[in-house]
RNA sequence: GCCGAGAUGGCGGAACUGGUAGACGCACCAGACUCAAAAUCUGGCGAGGGAAACCUCGUGGGGGUUCGAUUCCCCCUCUCGGCACCA
């Protein structure tokens, strides 16, 4: 018998497969389609663990499809622009696009070893001018659209990395570079942004997709919608009102003063002589407080009153306005009505200044409405609130208070029903190189200007100087940078930003179907990215994997720009992928995040060196539930190995000769339906684990004396068939012992389970006497339930637990026990 | 602070709809094979008590519902993830 080489089986079926084409869909099938896709990786130069945690599985479920009867189409490529490019280029005086295609290459090498059932021949490069040149032409038709428009507006700006970011590219608490991890700066800025903010709405709708509750939670938390009411507030003595927001207009006569944020347009106009001074120091000191690092200062909040009074649209009342940095400019409208007494941002406001704090709601059922002053804490009622010292409105409860003042602001005209988010206009400049140019150039008569379609792409210049200046090189290349007007022919320069590279990933599902489609062609506005026909068939993606971190970052954009492209007339449908499932993170030994700093890093190329493919690709999957993550175990995947071997040899032993035993075989049979159920079952739901499991068990099974030579057979075939999906070379191999007139075992159907063959004819009936098992009996499935009890109540065990003990009840659950109750 | 997920042997984990807790694997222990080791095979393996039969305890902690709770309810502790002055 010849030993399990894996090293040399693995490379030769994944140049056999690849070779006869076995992956590459048929995009006119006479058969269900399936689309499964896995977030492209970028070629950082590496495979890592991460990746083949990632992608291992998501090919062992492409394999099941496929094995289930799909065309199936599992395709990859490389998000492939990005800063770690341009740090090399720096770093190592090599231009970007070259590192970044050697690394491709390397990548493209360590995917292979995994053997997965890649559709090679749809590979897409992000970098590669003829996919981005579909970028600029999107980017262009949303132009058109008024989608994408250019602000100047403070943005998030990184040092180190030198370019803006976008708020989801933001950092926690301090506020850090997703990339490099270094605070971020406010910079006032011209940025192109994309209307995200118009998709609000449609995108807190997930009635057409699948996806985990967990992202649906981000992704509806980060939009932050909240309904409430916008209404003018005059300025006493001024011609000027501002607009502000509340979410309970019903508390509006509870207001006692206004805030707007610093930057407030009407700060300047309203402001007193007596307060000038005060009120521009702490302007400055805001402005400054936003271009000085955010650390963790103390949360106090803190303003400077203006001097002017608003009059509150109800009742006429004049409220002092100040101005403080606890409001902020960029949400609502920058402006708010304080009601201290119900909210607790104002009432520590008001506290600390000396402000009023009248009360406006109670809880239904207050027999005596407290005063504002004797608040010791705000009074934060809202579901079961009614309206108090409120004019007319008294008396209104939670939610026709609300429907109440609102519907008098509408009628009175100075306000109306509103709904708010949180979410913002995706900002898209970067101050990078290695991106996709943003198509525009800026004519000093006839100012921006898109550069024409059949101008497609603008390309980078592939002679940029790379110099540790941390600006973009497009800045100072002439040959980029000089550009004629569109309109007016004369001179003009192009824009020296780039997009973000989540418009290349945002995207790239679609580009799969048609690698470079269009090739080298000119482009016209009426241009079609890609054949309807097919797009129609095919897409959208059936079942999306890849990590949770893209909650609210790809996962958010990728379905925007697929609503999008869907009201560009370009697609039929609003949804880019049906079903998402979100992979753990594979940790270190030390249950760590792996990290080169802390040494542990698993190097998936010395594990596949070592154990090969398959083995590293059932460790992975058998290693827990796969949304959860594990720490990776070093001895573990000996037990992987180890399984593999077993498999390995039993298939290679010559099949028994002596005829089977009637028992043992009807255990084998049974355990083998039992299998194929628990396995199919397990795989349709993503657990690997358990399926691993379920044949490793059956394997122990087989160890039996007294399995004939059909039987034998039998099982092996179909253990085969069912571990293929997860350790495709191995299986691949013995298939052709067992049999080589089927050819691959890839294309076999998967086993089905007769029910009626995984039925236990004997069960073991644990019996209890107040809850604790005293015995276990063996007694025939379809025992009737009296017969189950007189068995129970006789059980020799059980008698010194009964003796001198009254049964005051038996419970018969057939199949599983029979508990006597007894005192 | 708010929202979400979780806590089960030495370790990773399993457990249908409330019904025998610990499947499967790792590690460990013993035995077989071997001159020996590795590999492989066989058996054992939650804790405590007991010579044994067995008994008691045991799924983060406390309480509850139930004949019966890892599973349902309430309170608490800790861990992880997300958001964070959003009016």
């Amino acid at each position: 018998m010849q030993d399990y080489q894996p090293g040399e089986i693995e490379a030769k079926w994944q140049r056999h497969w690849e070779q006869t084409g076995q992956f590459t869909p048929d995009l006119n099938p006479d058969r269900k389609k399936f689309y499964m896709l896995t977030m492209l990786p970028y070629p950082s130069g590496d495979l890592h663990i991460g990746h083949w945690y990632a992608m291992a599985p998501s090919d062992a479920y492409a394999r099941f499809k496929a094995m289930q009867g799909h065309e199936v189409f599992f395709p990859i490529g490389f998000d492939a622009f990005g800063l770690p490019a341009e740090n090399a280029a720096i770093k190592h005086n090599i231009h970007p696009k070259e590192w970044t295609y050697q690394n491709i290459e390397r990548m493209r090498g360590q995917l292979r070893s995994m053997g997965n059932r890649f559709a090679w021949d749809h590979e897409v490069i992000s970098c590669d001018p003829d996919y981005y040149k579909w970028s600029q032409w999107f980017f262009l038709r949303m132009l058109e659209k008024g989608l994408a428009y250019r602000e100047h507006a403070p943005v998030d700006f990184c040092n180190h990395c030198q370019t803006t970011l976008a708020r989801e590219q933001v950092w926690g608490d301090e506020r850090l570079c997703e990339r490099c991890n270094n605070p971020v700066v406010k910079k006032a800025l011209n940025q192109w942004k994309l209307r995200i903010t118009d998709y609000a709405e449609e995108l807190l709708d997930f009635s057409q997709i699948e996806w985990p509750e967990k992202v649906r939670l981000m992704q509806t938390n980060w939009i932050g919608r909240s309904e409430g009411a916008e209404f003018a507030i005059a300025v006493q003595g001024h011609e000027q009102s501002f607009r502000v927001f509340t979410t309970r207009p019903d508390t509006v006569f509870g207001m006692s003063f206004c805030v707007l944020a610093p930057e407030h347009e009407l700060v300047e106009a309203i402001t007193t002589p007596e307060q000038r001074e005060a009120v521009d120091a702490y302007r400055e000191l805001a402005a400054r407080k936003e271009e000085i690092e955010r650390t963790a200062e103390g949360k106090e909040k803190d303003g400077v009153f203006t001097g002017a009074y608003a009059l509150n649209p109800m009742n006429g009342q004049a409220v002092p306005i100040w101005i403080a940095d606890y409001v902020l400019a960029s949400y609502g409208t920058g402006a708010i009505m304080a009601v201290p007494a119900h909210d607790e941002r104002d009432f520590a406001f008001a506290r600390k200044y000396g402000l009023p704090t009248p009360v406006a709601v109670v809880e239904v059922g207050t027999h005596d409405v407290p005063e504002g002053s004797e608040l010791e804490e705000p009074l934060l009622v809202k579901e079961n609130s009614v309206m108090v010292n409120s004019d007319a409105f008294t008396g209104k409860a939670w939610p026709s208070s609300f429907d109440a003042v609102v519907e008098h602001m509408e009628a009175a005209g100075f306000g109306a029903r509103q709904v708010n988010y949180r979410l913002r206009d995706w900002l898209i400049s970067r101050q990078r190189m290695w991106g996709t140019p943003i198509p525009v150039v800026y004519c000093g008569t006839c100012g921006l200007q898109p550069v024409p379609d059949a101008e497609l792409p603008v390309t980078l210049p592939d002679d940029a100087e790379f110099k540790p200046t941390g600006e973009s090189p497009l800045k100072h290349h002439q040959g980029f940078l000089k550009a004629e007007c569109p309109k007016c022919h004369g001179p003009a320069e192009r824009e020296t930003d780039t997009m973000d590279t989540f418009i290349c990933s945002s995207w790239y599902y679609y580009a799969y179907l048609f690698p470079y489609w269009q090739k080298g062609e000119t482009l016209s506005a009426d241009s079609q990215p890609w054949d309807r026909e097919v797009m129609k068939r095919w897409a959208p993606v059936d079942q999306y994997t890849g990590g949770i971190e893209h909650a609210t970052m790809h996962l958010l954009y990728f379905r925007f720009y697929t609503k999008v492209l869907a009201d560009l007339g370009l697609l039929s449908f609003r949804e880019p992928a049906l079903r998402l499932y979100n992979q753990g993170m594979i940790l270190g030994e030390d249950h760590e995040k792996m990290s080169k700093s802390r040494g542990n890093v698993v190097n998936p190329d010395e594990l596949v060196q070592r154990y090969g493919a398959d083995t590293v690709r059932t460790y992975l999957m058998f290693l827990g539930p796969w949304d959860a993550g594990a720490p990776w175990n070093p001895q573990g995947i000996e037990g992987a190995a180890r399984f593999l071997k077993a498999v390995w040899s039993l298939v290679q032993q010559p099949l028994p000769e002596a005829a089977g035993e009637a028992a043992v075989e009807k255990k084998v049979q049974r355990a083998l339906h039992q299998m194929i159920q628990k396995v199919s079952e397990d795989m349709a739901h993503f657990r690997f684990n358990t399926a691993i499991a379920a044949m490793m068990s059956f394997r122990n099974v087989l160890k039996a004396e007294g399995i004939g030579r059909s039987l034998m057979l039998e099982s092996l075939q179909a253990l085969l068939r069912l571990l293929a999906p997860i350790a495709p070379h191995l299986t691949e191999e013995l298939w052709q012992v067992l049999a080589p007139e089927t050819g691959s075992v890839h294309a076999q159907p998967w086993p089905t389970f007769d029910p009626s063959l995984t039925k236990e004819d004997e069960v073991t009936i644990a019996v209890q006497v107040n809850g604790k098992v005293r015995e276990r009996l063996e007694v025939p499935a379809d025992l009737s339930k009296d017969e189950l009890e007189q068995q129970a109540l006789q059980a020799p065990r059980l008698q010194p637990h009964l003796e001198g003990k009254t049964v005051r009840r038996v419970i018969v659950v057939p199949g599983r026990l029979v508990n006597i109750v007894v005192n």
